[in-house]
DNA sequence: GATCCCAGTTTTGCATTCATTTTCTCCGCG
DNA sequence: CGCGGAGAAAATGAATGCAAAACTGGGATC
């Protein structure tokens, strides 16, 4: 009935399954995260909903969330289109990001417990097998949860959640470009100087070392952005 | 049909009206806000309908988004619960928002205009007459203004979006318990130092004073709150 | 040839209806 | 007197129905 690759990033974000419109919320979102509905295009309910299997009671529930997330926009009586990824608001995501992770990178080392870093670690091996394979898409998502696992290690509810919703903004962006595989070579060389602050408990050093991580990650991404628009 | 006192906090968000079930997100989440709606209990659909002159549809869209924005919880099959008001997670939303402070404070110096400055300035005199009169009230809503105004000179979408939506849920607990009036002085003056650093453009005091001002406030509503529980 | 206008069709917004699931009530039983 | 359970009542999740608003495509007009 539904999709293999949901990208599955999910799962963390919390909400309790209240059945059919929390899975049209995902699908959905996964659906324009993939670019597979054309952005600034009409979406038009009924063809949804028939893509979906659902009525459109639930699929207009999903609407409403998804236009509050910033990934639709409802125009009254006219439909809802898919919100275009736009250079600037990435950038704005970019700046936000960065600021979230210096304050993770503050207080991270003082609360995470051992066995968080071992898993942190454990996916920073998966990341360097992934750039060696030179697969772009497995390092994408690995690197999702890498990111994730540093947020989650700070104990802090809402810093989670505004973490997750900016990753997934991003990540349209992301998917929107070709991703160089060239850069995976610095991005793990980066990760690896991140843990090696972390591990060394140098609080300060590792929040500066998160910004310029995401600052660099948000430049190539960035420009690629541009390129491709113009 | 509705109410008077919306505490008209809304107004930036953006998405435009879609019409009704937009109104009831607005009009719900100033219920749950003002604490018109006891926390933890059940959210009867059928009485929120009459409530608010509105058939179960639009309502059943509005709790969809709450449900997403964290103000009630969905439980399948055994409808929405106004979630509580929780000391942590309090917490947790100060520690955010002084992140993401910190950063306004870091940049505002170099993208604010005059106009926004002098803007910000204003409310500040608004706030020191709210101050003299004792309005606490008068005061927590200048003070939102005084706040969002800084966020929205850096120009950063996400940031002021996100804040905002920060700043939403902390109101709720700020409704919650009664602020002691004696604070307003200290506040007034944290926001002097504020304004004195961001006419002088020392972005980096500016940073710091902020997060302060920040903490300080925190830490005082989580004193009530806490006590309150007691 | 472009523009305007007006039926006819489609699509949207919301109310209502229907099928389940849950909750309440009340009675028998231990 | 408390406990458990069958059945009734109420509430929820989702589909459908209906009125209003937006598109469509001819045809007349300039």
């Amino acid at each position: 009935m539904s999709e293999g690759t949901t990208l599955s990033l999910d799962a963390a974000t919390g909400t309790p399954p209240s059945i059919l419109h929390i899975q049209v919320i995902d699908d959905l979102r996964g659906i324009i995260t993939r670019g597979e509905l054309a952005e600034g295009k009409r979406v038009p309910e009924a063809a949804l909903c028939e893509r979906l299997g659902v009525s459109r009671t639930p699929l207009r529930e999903a609407l409403k969330v998804l236009a509050a997330e910033g990934f639709v926009e409802l125009r009254p009586n006219r439909g809802a289109v898919v919100v275009p990824i736009d250079s600037d608001a990435v950038a704005a995501l970019f700046e936000l990001k960065g600021a979230i992770e210096y304050m993770i990178g503050l207080k991270l080392p003082e609360r995470i417990t051992p066995a968080e870093r071992a898993h942190i670690e454990a996916i920073q091996r998966r990341l360097v097998e992934c750039q060696k394979r030179a697969d772009a898409s497995g390092y994408t998502l690995e690197n999702h949860n890498f990111h994730a696992a540093l947020a989650a290690g700070i104990r802090n509810d809402a810093v989670v959640q505004t973490y997750s919703t900016l990753q997934r903004k991003i990540l349209r962006a992301r998917l929107a470009i070709n991703e160089d595989p060239s850069q995976l070579a610095r991005s793990v060389d980066e990760h690896e100087g991140i843990l090696t602050m972390l591990r060394a408990g140098a609080a300060r050093d590792l929040a500066f070392r998160l910004e310029k991580h995401n600052r660099r990650t948000g430049e190539a991404i960035l420009a690629q952005l541009r390129a491709k628009r113009a």
